[in-house]
RNA sequence: GCCCGGAUGGCGGAAUUGGUAUACGCGCACGACUUAAAAUCGUGUCUCGCAAGGGAUGUGGGUUCGACUCCCACUCCGGGCACCA
C-alpha cells in the first residue's frame, strides 16, 4: 500500500464532495428525509488578518456533530456567512482610503479558502454576507417592522461616547470605562439616538429561557444581564407636605431596621419634595454636584457622598418619623429611584457611618463553631452568655483562659443567670474564674451573637446568644480563691495573657466569635448581612437566607408592601455614527417627521464615498454625500433628508440564522415552510464571549418576529454549547502582536487538514482554552498513519471476541462522548483501539470499516479514502453511524480489588456475577491477603464487580 | 467587593453513582532495525525506599470501610458583573 499522503487525498476529496453536494442541505420540499437537524456556528468577522488555528476550533466541534447527525439519518442544515459590518474594516478604510466593500471581499475570499482546506462540511451553496445589499435589505426590513410597532424609537440620549474613535458606544462596549475596542476612556455626551425597546422583552426573555438547554453559565450569564430583581414597593407619607413617596427594596428582609430613606440626587421630585424646606438651595446645590460627578466620572464615580433634605417620612412600619438624604449611591432609573435604608446593607451602612445617621440592628450574626459543631442526637440547651475581653492597657494583651480538661482556649465566658445585669456577669464571672477584682467596663462589642456549638463539659449542644464586652484591667488585686472552691466550680483552669497574634495562631482557641469580636473590638465594624431575625417578632429566630419568601407574603398581606419586579436591563442604543454599517432606513421631513422608507425602496443601499472619516461634530460620514442624504419626502413629497446613522454590528448578526434557510428568497427574508421546517437551531455553539449580548439581542428580534408570526417558535436556539479559546504556545493569547498566530495553512501544508482536526479536537475539554503546542500534534499524526497501514492489512477472517468487544465498547464512547462534546476522550479510546488493531495478527473488514465510521468525523478525508480502498462506493458521511451490540460490551469477567482497610492489597480475575460470599471467601484465602489478616477480627465490605474491602482493627 | 469556573506527573490532560489516581497524547531514557541518522517498533517513565512498605490530586480540617470526587475554612489562577438597594 502507498504511503499516507494527506495532500492528495485532501484536495481530491474536497473537491469531490463539493461536486457532488454531499452536504448541501435539502429544503423540505427536496428532502426525502423526515428529520431535520440544524446545527450553527457564530459565523465568523473576515478580519485582515486571515484565520488562526483558534478559530476552527468550533467549526470543527460542530462539524464532528453535523457528519455524526448525517449518519443518523438527519437532513443536516449546517451554514456558514460572513458577519463582515464592523470597525476593524472600517478604520482600515480610513487609513488606507480603500473602499471597505473591496477589502472586505479580499478578507472572505481568504477566510473562505482556509476554511474549506479543513474539510468542514459546510453548505457552501448558502454562503451569506450581511454586508451584502440583498441581505441588508432584510436587516433594514425588520428595523422598519420595529419602527412600525413603537419599539425603534429616537431619544436624547447621554450616550457613552469615544474619542478616538469617534462613536457612540452601547453601555456592553465599555469595558471599566473604556472603550472595548482600543480603550480610550469614555466620555459622555447628549446626542439623539435611535433606541430598541428590548426592555418591553424582559420579563420573556428571562422566563423563556426555562424551555430552552443552555449551559448553566450561559443562562445564568443572560439572567444576570437582564438582572430581574423581585422586591417590595414601600409607601410613605412625607411630613408636612401631601406627598407620599414610594420606595423600591429588594432586599427587605431586614427594613424592620430601617432608619432613613435615601433619593438620587437627579430624582425628579427632588424639587417638589424641598418646596419649603429651609435648606432647599443647599440641597439642590449638592446634588447638582454630585450629578455632575456622576456625569464626569461615569462607572469610576463611588464616592460615598449626599445631604440631609431636611424632609422626614413617616415609617410605614411604624418605626417612626426616619430623615430623607439625597445619597450619591441611589440611582434614579432603578427602581423608584428612591431607597429605605438600614445598617443591614453595606452601602446604607458606609452612608449612615459618614454622616452619622442612628442606625438600629435587627439581624444577629450566628455561628455554627466547626471545630466542635453541635451533635445530632445530643439535646440543645439555650443560654444567654457573656464573653469578657480583659485587656491590660499597659501591655495591650487579653487576658485567656486555658481549660484543663480540654484543650481550648477561650475568653472570660459564662451564663447569665436570671435578670442579672449583662456587665454585672461579667464582672462576676471575671472574679470567680481569674480572681482579678478591679477590672473596668469599657463598652459592648455590637449586638448579640447566636453562637451553636457542643458542649462536651456538659455534653450537650448549645445554643447560646453571647454578648461580647470589654474590661481593662485597673490594678492586680487578686482574690485568693480556695483550690477546693476551683474545683467545686469546674474551674481549675489556668489564666494566660496573649497578644491578639498569640491568639490567631493558637489552635485552640474556641471562640468562633473571635473574628466578630476582633473586627468590633478594633471598630472596624461591617454590617451585619446574614443571621438571624430580631423583628419582626413573627420571624424572630428565622435565618435571613431563607425568610424572604415568607416575609414578602407577610408584609404585603398586612397591607405594608406591594410586590414589585423590575428589571436591570435598559434599552439598546442603536445607532452608530459610522459608515461601514446597514443606513437606518428613515427619512426625516421638516412637514412630516421621521418617515420610514417605504419597503419597496429597499435596501438603501451605502453610497460610496471619498472619505471614511467621522465628521467631528460626530455625524457618519455618510452626511457629507448630500446627493445621497437629500431626498423627497415619500409622504409629502416635499424636501427631507436622509437618516445618516448606521445600524450596529450587532444588527446583522440578529437574525441571520433565519436567512441561511432560504438565502436566496426576494420576496421574504425567509419564505414561512421553511422557516417551518428549519428553526428552531437545533444545536448553537459559540464563544464565550458572545454569550450575554448578540444571544440576547437575537433572542430579542426572534421574539419580536414571533409576535408578528414571522418565525414558528418562541425561541431561536434550543441548544447552546460554548467552546474554549487555542491560547498561543505558553498560555497567552494569539495576537498579532504577539507574533505568535499560527496559521492554519502551515499546518494543512505539513500535517494535512485531519491531523490538525483531530489534533484540536484532542488537545483538551472543548469548552476550556487550551494552549497550541507544535510539539503535540505529532502525536495525531502518527495515529493517523497507523489508521492507514491498518488500512493495507485488512483480511476477510473474523476478528477475535475480544476486539469485538473492545470495538463495540468504543462506539458506545465515541458516540456518547461526541454528544458530551468530550472530543479528547472520544478520540483517547479511538486512540487505545489502534494501538490493539495494529497488535492484533488480524483484523477484519468489517470491524475496520466500523472503526472508519466512528473516526470519520473527526478525520473525513483520511476515512473516505479508505473506505472506498476497501470497496465501497457511497461516501461514508452517507453511510449509517453503527451501533453497538449491548451484549458484546457487558464484562463476562471483571477484576476485583482486594483492599484491607481502603489500601489496594491483591486482586483477582472472577466472573461479572460472582456474589458476596464467593468474592470474600476468594479476597481471603488469597496469599498476599493472609499476614494483614491474620487473627484479627474482620468486616467485609463488598461492591458487585468492584471491590471487597476487609476492615480490620489496626 | 459579589457571582461563576478551575488547581491532578516534566507538559496537554483522564478517572461512570464516592470504589485499582495518573487513561490517551507529548516529552524524556533505554533497546531493536540502520554504515549512520531520521522514521518506525519495543520497554520504561508520580515520588521516597535495597526491600517490606510509605507518601502524593493547591493548603488545613471533617464525613466515610473507602475521598481527585461530598462538607467546612483558606490560598492562588481564569472569567463575568460591579453604587442595580
Amino acid at each position: 500500500m502507498k504511503k499516507y499522503d494527506h495532500k492528495k487525498i485532501e484536495k481530491y476529496w474536497q473537491n469531490t464532495w463539493e461536486e457532488n453536494g454531499v452536504y448541501h442541505a435539502k429544503n423540505p420540499k427536496n428532502s426525502v428525509k423526515k428529520e431535520k437537524y440544524y446545527s450553527l456556528i457564530e459565523f465568523p468577522y473576515p478580519s485582515g488578518d486571515g484565520l488562526h488555528v483558534g478559530h476552527p476550533r468550533p467549526y470543527i466541534g460542530m462539524d464532528v456533530i453535523s457528519r455524526k447527525r448525517r449518519m443518523q439519518g438527519y437532513n443536516v442544515l449546517y451554514p456558514i456567512g460572513w458577519d463582515a459590518f464592523g470597525l476593524p474594516t472600517e478604520n482600515y478604510a480610513i487609513k488606507t482610503g480603500k473602499d471597505p466593500r473591496i477589502v472586505t471581499k479580499k478578507n472572505t475570499d481568504t477566510f473562505r479558502q482556509q476554511i474549506q482546506s479543513l474539510g468542514v462540511s459546510f453548505d457552501w451553496s448558502r454562503e451569506i454576507n450581511t454586508t451584502d445589499p440583498k441581505y441588508y435589505k432584510w436587516t433594514q426590513w425588520i428595523f422598519l417592522q420595529f419602527l412600525k410597532k413603537g419599539l425603534a424609537y429616537k431619544a436624547k440620549m447621554n450616550i457613552n461616547w469615544c474619542p478616538k474613535d469617534k462613536i457612540g458606544l452601547a453601555n456592553e462596549e465599555v469595558i471599566n470605562g473604556a472603550c472595548e475596542r482600543c480603550g480610550t476612556p469614555v466620555e459622555k455626551r447628549e446626542k439623539e439616538q435611535w433606541m430598541l425597546a428590548i426592555t418591553k422583552y424582559a420579563e420573556r426573555l428571562d422566563k423563556d429561557l426555562d424551555t430552552v438547554d443552555y449551559l448553566p453559565k450561559i443562562k445564568l450569564g443572560q439572567r444576570n444581564w437582564i438582572g430581574k430583581s423581585e422586591g417590595l414597593i414601600f409607601s410613605a407619607r412625607v411630613k408636612d407636605t401631601d406627598m407620599i413617596i414610594e420606595t423600591f427594596n429588594a432586599h427587605f428582609e431586614a427594613c424592620y431596621a430601617d432608619t432613613f430613606f435615601a433619593i438620587a440626587p437627579d430624582h425628579p421630585l427632588l424639587p417638589k419634595l424641598l418646596e419649603g424646606v429651609r435648606e432647599k438651595e443647599a440641597v439642590l446645590k449638592k446634588s447638582e454636584e454630585i450629578v455632575k460627578k456622576r456625569l464626569k466620572f461615569g462607572d469610576d464615580y463611588k464616592d460615598i457622598d449626599g445631604i440631609f433634605t431636611g424632609r422626614y417620612a413617616v415609617d410605614p412600619l411604624g418605626n417612626g418619623d426616619l430623615p430623607i438624604w439625597v445619597a450619591s449611591f441611589a440611582l434614579k432609573d432603578y427602581g423608584t429611584g428612591i431607597v429605605k435604608c438600614s445598617a443591614h446593607d453595606e452601602r446604607d451602612f458606609a452612608f449612615a457611618k459618614k454622616f452619622n445617621i442612628p442606625l438600629k440592628e435587627v439581624i444577629i450574626p450566628k455561628l455554627i463553631d466547626q471545630s466542635n459543631p453541635p451533635r445530632p442526637n445530643k439535646k440543645t440547651v439555650e443560654r444567654t452568655a457573656i464573653q469578657a475581653i480583659v485587656t491590660d492597657p499597659k501591655t495591650k494583651k487579653v487576658l485567656m483562659l486555658k481549660w484543663k480538661k480540654f484543650p481550648w482556649t477561650t475568653f472570660i465566658t459564662g451564663g447569665v443567670q436570671g435578670n442579672e445585669d449583662k456587665v454585672i456577669a461579667a464582672k462576676r464571672e471575671i472574679l470567680e474564674e481569674t480572681g482579678y477584682k478591679n477590672v473596668k467596663f469599657i463598652k459592648h462589642l455590637g449586638g448579640p451573637i447566636e453562637s451553636h456549638f457542643f458542649a462536651n463539659h456538659k455534653d450537650e449542644n448549645r445554643k447560646a446568644i453571647f454578648y461580647g464586652m470589654i474590661f481593662e484591667l485597673e490594678n492586680e488585686e487578686k482574690k485568693e480563691i480556695p483550690d477546693e472552691e476551683k474545683e467545686a466550680h469546674e474551674q481549675g483552669n489556668t489564666v494566660e495573657w496573649m497578644t491578639w497574634e498569640e491568639l490567631e495562631k493558637d489552635k485552640n482557641l474556641k471562640c468562633s466569635e473571635y473574628f466578630i469580636y476582633k473586627e468590633r473590638f478594633f471598630d472596624k465594624t461591617k454590617p451585619v448581612l446574614n443571621g438571624v431575625l430580631l423583628e419582626p417578632l413573627e420571624f424572630k429566630g428565622r435565618e435571613i437566607s431563607e425568610v424572604r419568601k415568607d416575609i414578602a407574603d407577610w408584609l404585603v398581606k398586612k397591607g405594608f408592601a406591594k410586590k414589585k419586579t423590575i428589571f436591570k436591563l435598559r434599552d439598546w442604543v442603536f445607532s452608530r455614527q459610522r459608515y461601514w454599517g446597514e443606513p437606518i432606513p428613515v427619512i426625516d421631513c421638516g412637514k412630516c417627521g421621521l418617515v420610514p422608507v417605504p419597503e419597496k425602496d429597499l435596501p438603501v443601499e451605502l453610497p460610496k464615498v471619498k472619505n471614511y472619516q467621522p465628521t467631528d461634530s460626530g455625524e457618519s460620514p455618510l452626511a457629507n454625500i448630500s446627493k445621497w442624504v437629500n431626498v423627497k419626502c415619500p409622504k409629502c413629497k416635499g424636501i427631507a433628508s436622509r437618516e445618516t446613522d448606521t445600524m450596529p454590528n450587532w444588527a446583522g448578526s440578529s437574525w441571520y440564522y433565519l436567512r441561511y434557510t432560504d438565502v436566496n428568497n426576494k420576496k421574504s427574508f425567509a419564505d414561512k415552510k421553511n422557516l417551518k421546517y428549519w428553526t428552531p437551531v437545533d444545536w448553537y455553539n459559540g464563544g464565550n464571549e458572545h454569550t450575554t449580548l448578540h444571544l440576547l439581542y437575537s433572542r430579542f428580534w426572534h421574539k419580536f418576529l414571533y409576535d408578528l408570526k414571522l418565525v414558528p417558535t418562541i425561541e431561536p436556539y434550543m441548544k447552546r454549547t460554548s467552546h474554549g479559546m487555542i491560547l498561543g504556545e505558553g498560555g497567552v493569547k494569539m495576537s498579532k502582536s504577539l507574533g505568535n498566530v499560527i496559521n492554519p495553512n502551515e499546518i494543512v501544508k505539513t500535517y494535512g487538514a485531519d491531523t490538525l482536526r483531530v489534533y484540536e479536537m484532542f488537545m483538551g475539554p472543548f469548552d476550556q482554552a487550551v494552549a497550541w503546542s507544535d510539539e503535540a500534534i505529532i502525536g495525531p499524526r502518527r495515529f493517523l498513519e497507523k489508521v492507514w497501514s491498518i488500512g493495507g492489512k485488512v483480511s476477510d477472517k473474523k476478528s477475535s471476541t475480544s476486539s469485538s468487544q473492545l470495538l463495540h465498547k468504543t462506539i458506545k464512547k465515541v458516540s456518547e462522548d461526541i454528544e458530551a462534546m468530550r472530543f479528547n476522550t472520544a478520540i483517547s479510546s479511538l486512540m487505545i483501539l489502534v494501538t490493539e488493531m495494529q497488535k492484533a495478527n488480524n483484523v477484519s473488514r468489517k470491524d475496520f470499516k466500523i472503526f472508519l465510521q466512528i473516526l470519520s468525523p473527526f478525520a473525513p478525508h483520511i476515512t473516505e479514502e479508505l473506505w472506498k480502498v476497501l470497496g465501497e462506493k457511497k461516501s461514508i458521511n452517507l453511510s449509517v453511524w453503527p451501533s453497538f451490540d449491548a451484549k458484546l460490551i457487558k464484562d463476562e469477567e471483571v477484576t476485583i480489588v482486594v483492599q484491607v482497610n481502603g489500601k489496594v492489597r491483591a486482586q483477582f480475575r472472577a466472573e461479572a456475577q460472582i456474589t458476596e460470599a464467593e468474592a470474600v471467601k476468594t479476597a481471603e484465602q488469597l496469599p498476599e491477603i493472609a499476614k494483614w489478616i491474620e487473627g484479627k477480627e474482620k468486616r467485609f465490605i463488598f461492591i458487585p464487580r468492584k471491590i471487597v474491602n476487609i476492615v480490620v482493627q489496626p
